[in-house]
DNA sequence: TTGAAAGCGCTAACAT
DNA sequence: ATGTTAGCGCTTTCAA
């Protein structure tokens, strides 16, 4: 068994309560402090931080519940999070939840049970009846990416309407007028957003919207190329396609290749998130890209402000909308 | 404050152990359990783990130490292994390490600390001494891609010299001679398996093994497209190359992309990992691929299996080799 | 500055 | 089948 407190105040001499004090900051005689330093090296003591947390009523845990670690975003997010968390003392505990509204919610009651200290969460259930129990009991949630109904919390989004704007306007800047887009899922909130950029820049562009231009995806790889394959079917005079996310871009891309499309000749195309995908597209494909890592920090920052100050919480909630970029590749033609 | 066994216990007029024997499987008259169910409702009780870990020695907790969550192949493995170790009742603390061999030590310390059941680790440092302390301790620890030398313990691997092998022989049943190779960091246990397997293919085939066709790289994006550039630039007559990992395949693909080579016209590639990124390349891509979801349920049964039957260990280090498959793309030329 | 002692919420041994 | 109780390792009053 691992050494504990006692341990070292027996072999010390000292006091539990001196012990403890040296672990949490308290003054202890020179003379002392060298005994118990001492001791810890030869026991090879290392705080027990479950007793610590029963005791405090403060597991110095958080917990994340995400769709789909296997995804890029999400991924780069949490590799974000973590590092700053976890250099401020505190543990991860990452549930993914694999886009399932009733795993989402056993993800909450799993992480209730081991009394995380607050809950980030990039939410599945728009309604967010999973998360009020645990805000019942007074501790921090942090939403990111997507905002949800029924619960007033702190969240860290993307402007994605100001996103798909962009992208849609940039087609529209080169003499596209025939722009077709890949949708996300109808019921989630960026893929709302996202289309709302859409319909946004056709409009202020006077462009009238076509049902058949549109496609709503699952955010899938496998969507992505359903998606494009249907696009490309219906829509003989489309000159560019606007994709809503990573997975579906690399759909996408796959269909262009199955079908032997060539781009930008045949058809023009953005793309959304990961640089580095972009850049191995053959030509270097144009995308919309989030500040994850951005994201990430933000996340974390307001996570940590809640639990450092804890009492003091400001009452207001916060709610940033980070920005995002278009990085120019060669994959949208300009039309004469 | 959330509600305690004492409340349940309170409310029902039941002792303690009654409750405390209801929620861990043993028997309670009918009617009891139903009184007891009826204040689990009302209070929202739920099990406090972190006093139930103090208590028991366990956390029912599992720590995994990565190099880098943001690399495709830990995060499938993670995705894979938090479903089934989850669903088993297991909460995992997932520490990514930037793969920095202090970080990943303090990641274990930091485990420790938290008392986590067992650990399961992509090794970064090859002597594993930051595993040590914790092996002392008597609790499992698995690892996952690579041995190491200091450490006896169970792990899952990769046959990564055979499916290099593959991948080279592949080039020469079609007629290629000058095969170059992008490989990992020379201290990395699946780096050399794998350049072992580049050599032992040529031997056989009675090629002569040239210095100027093998680049040591690092694994990371950057690293493939510089790899790429050198081997091209270095060795006109090479017809063809293998790239020994994900990120650094597609780091090739960029390098090919900004460097105008043709596909397979003026070079054949072979690259690994990514089933989904080899379709979206244009053309699709031959590649080596790994057996992730094999390995994440192969890792989690091998730590499972120790937690659960504690003590019968059968004294036998767990040992296995997965085997790799080659996905046949477009990207390979037959020459005459 | 240091020590003694209570108690966080649970489990398990023992008694009934 | 159920109740009583000690104690897991720590923090935190309260005294000294």
């Amino acid at each position: 068994m691992a050494a504990t407190m006692k341990d070292i105040a027996r072999r010390t001499g000292l006091g539990l309560a001196t012990i403890s004090s040296y672990f949490n900051g308290g003054n202890v005689r020179e003379k002392n402090r060298i005994k118990i330093e001492e001791a810890i090296e030869e026991l090879h003591y290392e705080v027990n931080e479950v007793a610590r947390g029963l005791k405090t009523n403060a597991t110095r845990t958080i917990g994340v519940v995400i769709p789909e670690l296997n995804n890029t975003f999400c991924a780069e997010i949490i590799t974000g999070m973590e590092d700053v968390l976890r250099s401020h003392g505190y543990a991860t505990i990452v549930c993914d939840c694999r886009t399932d509204k009733k795993l989402e919610r056993e993800a909450v009651e799993f992480l209730i049970r081991r009394r995380v200290d607050g809950i980030i969460n990039m939410p599945v259930d728009e309604e967010g009846n999973h998360l009020k129990r645990f805000q019942k009991m007074g501790k921090p949630i942090v939403l990111i990416d997507r905002k949800i109904q029924g619960i007033d919390c702190d969240s860290v989004l993307v402007d994605n309407k100001k996103a798909a704007e962009d992208a849609v306007r940039y087609f529209i800047g080169r003499g596209h007028r025939n722009i077709g887009i890949i949708g996300g899922p109808e019921e989630v909130f960026t893929a709302q957003e996202r289309m709302a950029g859409y319909y946004k820049a056709l409009e202020s562009a006077g462009i009238p919207v076509r049902e058949s231009l549109i496609w709503h995806g699952d955010y899938t790889i496998q969507g992505g190329v359903r998606g494009l394959e249907e696009l490309v079917q219906n829509n003989p005079e489309m000159t560019a396609v606007f994709v809503t996310n990573y997975e579906m871009t690399m759909g996408a891309m796959i269909g262009v290749n199955e079908l032997g499309i060539r781009i930008p000749e045949q058809l023009s195309m953005i793309g959304f998130d990961n640089l580095q995908f972009a850049r191995a597209c053959n030509p270097k494909l144009t995308i919309v890209a989030q500040p994850t890592d951005g994201i990430a920090r933000e996340v974390a920052k307001v996570m940590l402000n809640h639990l450092e100050n804890a009492g003091e919480t400001s009452g207001e909630l916060f709610s940033e909308k980070l920005e995002t970029e278009i990085i120019a590749g060669k994959s949208v033609r300009v039309l004469a």
